[in-house]
DNA sequence: CTTATAATTTAGGCATGGCTAAAAATAATG
DNA sequence: CATTATTTTTAGCCATGCCTAAATTATAAG
């Protein structure tokens, strides 16, 4: 008859289970300032709650110690909030993977998913799921994996708007969430690994013409900043 | 900016997203009383939560028309309250196959994580699963995996101990959720599909004596009640 | 440097789902 | 059938997270 005594000690011994929200408010706080600040609108914004609701969060993140908040400044992670942020984004991003390479998850529908998994699932189910999957790196967008360690692959990074006429550029990421921008994208088939030619730029409104599978097709500097990934100077033979 | 405004319709549009809570309690009201009427201390047994709570669970269910409820004479599942708990029991044990199938549980570890993420996975999520595992019809217990429509797949049913000297029997399901129990049967190598041959019943204390693997061994009557199969007259060649 | 604007917090609620202690109903027993 | 024992419900709390409306504080403009 154990039943759900817990009652919270004082320090808590080490692992009572931390809540589907502050799980997803560490990561929010990690994705929006990485190690700086980040405000109370904008993850109020990014987690598409409330802004007081945020507020009363962060006093509690600073009571559980996985963040320094100070009113009207903005909170940011401590070393303790960082592990459990990107613990958390390490799940999300193998979960995504997974999604995709074994059970035809398209593109833009993973995200979503793995939005729920990623705190349902165990620690020994990561590590079987990573296993499985053969250690990757990046997820299908181009995001780099956390290492249980914490440590971030390195990935390319280069805009394809940086680019110039006449070089190839070869993608690894795409640097959005939102699912009409992962789906444009992936109708025009440019995903991580394709390999595009860059055409000419427009002077002014900044347009770039390119080649995607040979066929010639033009994006705005907007999605062009989105793509990332390496220039090549000798084009594949 | 369309924020959590739901406020709920006096009759719920149609999908309101099921809590956790309420899914684990109609499945426990399914696996306690199929179609009759579960008491409140039953469920709360199974469940591990205090009777009060259950018995306040148990009015909101009946508000919410997934069982009907008298006080103090239990509650029973109305179709639409027995199809969410089929519903949720497909979840579980086609993820404790995937579990168990794929990465390498071990056959008690599977309820646990199963327990979790039967609420966090979508529809489309388990129907891909089902057929990445090539649609089966029992879980690692050998419990029948509920079908879409709610049908649930045939079951060989003898207990162990009705079986006679002399005869075989093929095991098909282990009546237990208890870790201890079922990582026991495992350690003696009896689990679904495995063929043993029975030595003799003791006459008073229900003893089995039984071959596991050609190896001699005995069992309670309470553990062979929960081994369940089909006695075979013709042992395999 | 004052005022208007924007960001943030406080105040006050609400829903959900737990708990314990005490009352009430039902079931079991002599 | 009266009394005890068991089951179940009521009453009263609490924690978590979310919300809106109303301060308050910071920031930007004039
Ligand atoms: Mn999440
Ligand atoms: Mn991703
Ligand atoms: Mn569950
Ligand atoms: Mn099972």
């Amino acid at each position: 008859m154990a039943k759900n005594n817990a009652k919270q000690d004082l320090k808590p011994i080490s692992n009572p289970k931390i809540s589907n929200s502050v799980e997803d408010y560490l990561k929010a706080i990690w994705m929006t300032a990485q190690d700086g600040a980040a405000s109370t609108n904008a993850l109020a914004e990014q987690l598409n709650i409330a802004a007081p609701s945020v507020s009363a969060m962060l006093s509690k993140l600073q009571n559980l110690e996985f963040v320094v908040y100070e009113r009207y400044k903005g909170a940011s992670l401590t070393e303790s909030g960082k592990a459990k942020a990107l613990e958390l984004l390490r799940r999300h991003r193998l979960i995504e993977t997974f999604l995709f390479e074994s059970f035809d998850y398209s593109w833009d529908e993973v995200h979503d998913e793995a939005e729920q998994l990623e705190h349902a699932v165990s620690s020994q189910f990561i590590e079987r799921l990573a296993t499985f999957l053969d250690h990757p790196t990046h997820d299908p967008h181009g995001d780099p994996i956390p290492c249980p360690n914490g440590n971030l692959p390195d990935t390319p990074n280069t805009a394809l708007a940086e680019a110039e006429s006449g070089q190839s550029f070869v993608v690894a990421r795409l640097l959005s969430q939102a699912a009409d921008v992962l789906s444009y994208f992936a109708k025009l088939g440019i995903q991580p690994g394709k390999e595009l030619k860059i055409i000419e730029f427009e002077p002014l409104g900044g347009l770039v013409h390119l080649l995607i599978d040979d066929v010639p097709r033009a994006l705005s500097k907007e999605l062009a900043m989105i793509v990332r990934g390496d220039i090549v100077k000798t084009p594949t033979v």
